[in-house]
RNA sequence: GGUCCUGUGGCCGAGUGGCUAGGCAGAGGUCUGCAAAACCUUUUACAGCGGUUCGAAUCCGCUCGGGACCUCCA
């Protein structure tokens, strides 16, 4: 591809160059919710974080095919292996079957994520779906030697995959040893081998709601399972890229690359990149902490620490303004901000969509303007290609944006730019805005100007200056809408 | 305790050896019925101390502060 895009690869943590497996092909897995509530900004960050790659991926030419899960079982609450199921526990809660759970819960996520305009991915696997596949490599890690059934349930043999060569805890960059020495005791431990082992399979209690048939008992999958299974059977056995909340690195992602290197006998992923936290006050935001927003507190301003509402879009600047790797402070002050520049790009979209070429007489081209719009235009592409800094190419479309509305204003003529570099100013700030960053127009709601029109109607007809009486009745009429005049009151409606 | 990240101007936030990041806010100007917008100019930086270097916000060391992970987490 004509781009030379970098990314920072975990495992090796430094940037590399991103070469596909099988161009222009590019697979790309990223861990997806569990669906036992609802989705709060930290999360929508990772999503937002590998939407752009997604987008960007394809901007530049590739053929993605971009698999994000639904985690619909097999998640557990709390420390160790001996937890609740995180949506049979809602289930309980509710008095509802675990599906309806499920069914609500990947509902709002999927409303969520169009509000923030993060395009859906190409598969939506679910966990419950993939059981087949699940036990299936399950029973091939317990024929590797690799996993052992200890009272109806299954572990992975960590102690017997570093011997034949893994090297578990070299994505997270931990050391076996440490990982041992700083085990916590946590309950259900007894059927272990190795306080590390985890589960693949575990046996259902009798009160256990969500369970199935296994060679092994009737249970449930266990949480990193999933992933591997999902990820390869879509994208096979070694795929490109896989991405993640920083928070997953471990244990989630390295027991992946454990199982996924034992089934199949090579490194499962080439590119690791994570994502790192929303925080607020500095703190991470998370569920447990109580510090968490929701979409809808933030779009109707109804959390405590807001001061007003915020829109999608202004979220989704916010986001991109700072580097995928750096944490992101969310505050009311940074939020404003990010409402204003947000406000200005969208300005400058809505103006360059209705500017037009036009040459005029005796304007001579301005090599300086045209290089700067060309220099803007390049260094969009090099900020993307280095490790996705949006930030510095939102940077770039500031000043891009400069010229758009001086061209609006007349400041300078389009002839001073060129046709060429005119087109390549519309549409590279398009493109990048709308298509690589998914900023789009926020369209307001336009029925207070309707109302403001019907007073002023009102007052024309008092005036008995029918023409201008007319002249507002032909706006409506333009867009199906018809002025009733009724006794006591004006009112639109649709043209029938 | 272990591993790792981090500290940038009033706020947010890029940048990792020499080159104006950017946005918001503040100040002045151009324009203007008023206002807004736009454009131009501009103020406030690299936690502290020490070292390496011709040169450090950037590399190294120490000190202080903040955070993440160490089987809930995006």
């Amino acid at each position: 591809m004509a781009q030379p895009l970098k990314v920072y690869n975990t495992l090796t943590r430094q940037k590399e160059l991103f070469e596909p497996i099988n161009p222009p092909y590019v697979g790309l897995y990223v861990c997806g919710p569990t669906v036992y509530n609802f989705v709060h900004l930290g999360n929508v960050r990772t999503f937002l974080t590998f939407d752009t790659l997604f987008r960007y991926l394809t901007h530049i030419g590739y053929k993605v095919r971009y698999v994000r899960n639904i985690t619909d079982v097999g998640h557990l609450v709390g420390d160790g292996d001996d937890g609740e199921d995180k949506i049979g526990r809602m289930a309980k809660l509710e008095k509802i079957e675990p599906m309806e759970v499920v069914q609500r819960y990947t509902n709002d996520f999927r409303a969520v994520m169009a509000t923030f305009n993060i395009l859906p991915p190409s598969i939506e696997p679910t966990a419950t779906g993939h059981m087949v596949e699940q036990i299936d490599a399950v029973r091939s890690l317990i024929g590797k030697g690799l996993a052992y059934e200890s009272n109806g349930s299954v572990y992975f043999d960590i102690a017997r995959y570093n011997a034949q060569g893994g090297s578990y805890g070299k994505l997270s960059g931990r050391v076996l040893d440490d990982l041992l020495n700083e085990t916590r005791d946590l309950d259900g431990q007894a059927e272990k081998r190795n306080p590390l082992d985890f589960a693949l399979w575990k046996k259902a209690a009798p009160e256990h709601l969500m369970r199935w048939p296994s060679p092994w008992s009737n249970g449930f999958p266990g949480w990193h399972l999933e992933c591997t299974c999902m990820s390869t059977k879509y994208l096979g056995k070694q795929f490109d890229i896989h991405g993640g909340g920083m928070d997953l690195k471990f244990p989630h992602h390295e027991c992946e690359l454990a199982q996924g290197q034992s089934i199949y006998g090579e490194e499962p992923v080439r590119y690791w990149l994570h994502s790192n936290m929303l925080t607020v006050n500095g703190q991470k935001m998370s569920k447990s902490l109580g510090n968490s927003f929701l979409p809808h507190e933030l779009f109707t301003g109804s959390h405590h620490l807001l001061e007003q509402a915020y829109s999608p879009m202004t979220v989704r600047f916010f986001m991109l303004q700072s580097h995928y790797r750096s944490t992101l402070d969310f505050s009311n002050e940074a939020l404003k901000a990010a409402q204003k520049g947000y406000r200005r790009l969208a300005n400058g979209l809505r103006i360059i969509k209705s500017l037009e070429y036009t040459p005029a007489e005796g304007v001579a081209a301005d090599e300086k303007k045209q290089q700067e719009v060309r220099k803007a235009v390049d260094d969009f592409y090099a900020a993307l290609n280095d490790d996705l800094n949006t930030a510095v190419g939102i940077a770039q479309l500031f000043s891009l944006l400069k010229y758009i509305n001086m061209l609006n204003l007349n400041q300078i003529q389009a002839a001073a730019l060129g046709e060429e570099v005119f087109g390549l100013l519309k549409d590279s700030f398009i493109r990048f805005t709308e298509n690589i960053l998914g900023l789009k127009e926020e369209k307001t709601d336009t029925s207070a100007v309707l109302d403001g029109m019907l007073t002023l109607y009102r007052e024309y007809k008092e005036q008995k200056q029918y023409d201008k009486v007319d002249q507002i009745r032909s706006y409506f009429k333009a867009q199906s809408l018809v002025i009733k005049d009724m006794k006591h009151r004006i009112d639109w409606a649709y043209e029938e």
